[in-house]
DNA sequence: TCCAAGCTACGAAAGTTTTCGTTGATACTA
DNA sequence: TAGTATCAACGAAAACTTTCGTAGCTTGGA
């Protein structure tokens, strides 16, 4: 038995903002997302089916076509895709070193003081967990 | 008196990948670059050039022309350049939230006590100045 | 029933990035 | 000095991403 928990491919940036909307919304439609993305962006609504229609080829959304207007939704899951893109962003510009890219995220941010109170609380707790 | 500190282009992955050897190794040829490349990837010679001649242009290195083999020589640092990516991975990712990602990276790290003591002062720092 | 609106599918164009082959010049070596 | 290796320049192909026009189908309303 084949254990295929497969690997995603890595979304483009298109792709991302995709996710982006259907992550936020759960299961949207096509012209869900675009109608999102026409508070911003210009783009036509064969550009963003296209995209989706892509997105399921790669296994990026399932798609329940079970209606005529078929629902999308994502199919890997937000946190473990920022964790794929930190450790991309990590390979190609920090040598791997997460201290590094932390620190230049922590020195160059606006976080409010309980976002640092929070930081502080997981800081602890991997700590304490190291021992 | 026109004060141009440029704002430089995103370099894309090639070209990161180039920057990485430059400021690991400070000034280099394309051949320095090339030999290092050969070791994980098997692009050509030409390959590197060119991209390295592109980079000239978008001002992302320096060239020394004044012998026949060019130095090349980044141009922006690496510091303001990782700040830079983070902002555009935050904006496509993480909606803006340093919070989200500083965590998300450090649950996710192999980080040693010693780095995590590294942060812990950064953040300490930071939450003095907070107040 | 007929028409308009909304949907998917598809192919192809446009844009961007990466790759390489070729050319011509310069330097090195036998 | 002749031949070989190395270099920059350049153009174009290849690969990948984003964009859109068109066609054909289904649904809902007049």
């Amino acid at each position: 038995m084949t254990m295929t928990k497969r690997e995603l491919p890595q979304p483009t940036d298109a792709e991302l903002a995709i996710l982006q909307v259907l992550w936020n919304r759960g299961p949207s439609t096509v012209r869900d997302v675009h109608e999102i993305f026409s508070e911003t962006r210009t783009t036509g609504y064969t550009t963003t089916l296209k995209l989706m229609q892509i997105m399921a080829e790669k296994g990026l959304v399932r798609r329940d076509e079970s209606r005529r207007t078929h629902v999308y939704e994502a199919a890997g899951n937000q946190d473990c895709t920022q964790h794929q893109l930190i450790r991309n962003l990590l390979d190609r510009a920090f040598e791997g070193s997460s201290k590094t890219l932390i620190m230049r995220a922590l020195s160059s941010n606006k976080s409010s003081a309980e976002e640092l109170a929070e930081i502080r609380t997981l800081l602890d707790s991997l700590e304490r967990n190291m021992k």
